[in-house]
DNA sequence: GCCAACGTTGGC
DNA sequence: GCCAACGTTGGC
């Protein structure tokens, strides 16, 4: 089991119409980068993800759990890219901004970080859980 | 809205 | 197979 952080702009897909789809989910679909194809590939059902807001807020505003691992996108003609359902397991009740990263130490090595345009990144057991005490969840959820 | 960084494409 | 040009992403 693993930890992953997923990206997505706000205007394209939100938290709120992540949670709206409920415990059945619904396809991350529209990746269309190699790296995040292969670490979509690479998760496991019950696998746990942090929802990230890029662009205007810049924040981990939730947690989604993978409930169907890779399969054809689709919204993608060409078979070529492949996609995992999520699904909203809870708030974080605290948003972590990517200032808050940025100022912890611990989190300096974050994907986040380093590679700010990968869409879709791994997390280290670590990071998941500052992460999480920052957001305001000291008793983080396990993959 | 700008620009730097990155990934992809296509000509050679 | 290399590399320049281009498009896109995302932080600021």
């Amino acid at each position: 089991m693993a930890y992953w952080l997923m990206k997505s702009e706000p205007g394209a897909w939100s938290w709120d119409q992540q949670k709206k789809e409920g415990k059945a989910g619904a396809e991350w679909d529209g990746v269309r980068n190699y790296q995040a194809r292969n670490n979509m590939r690479a998760m496991k059902k019950g696998d746990l993800a942090f929802f990230y807001h890029s662009v205007g807020e810049k924040a981990c505003v939730g947690i989604v759990k993978v409930v169907a691992e890779a399969h054809p996108d689709s919204t993608d003609g060409s078979g070529q890219w492949e996609c995992v359902d999520v699904a909203a397991v809870a708030d974080l009740p605290k948003p972590v901004t990517l200032a808050d990263i940025k100022a912890t130490p611990q989190l300096k090595d974050m994907v986040l970080v380093n590679n700010s345009r990968l869409s879709v990144q791994p997390v280290t057991v670590a990071e998941w859980q500052k992460v999480c005490a920052l957001g305001g969840l000291p008793h983080p959820p396990k993959a």
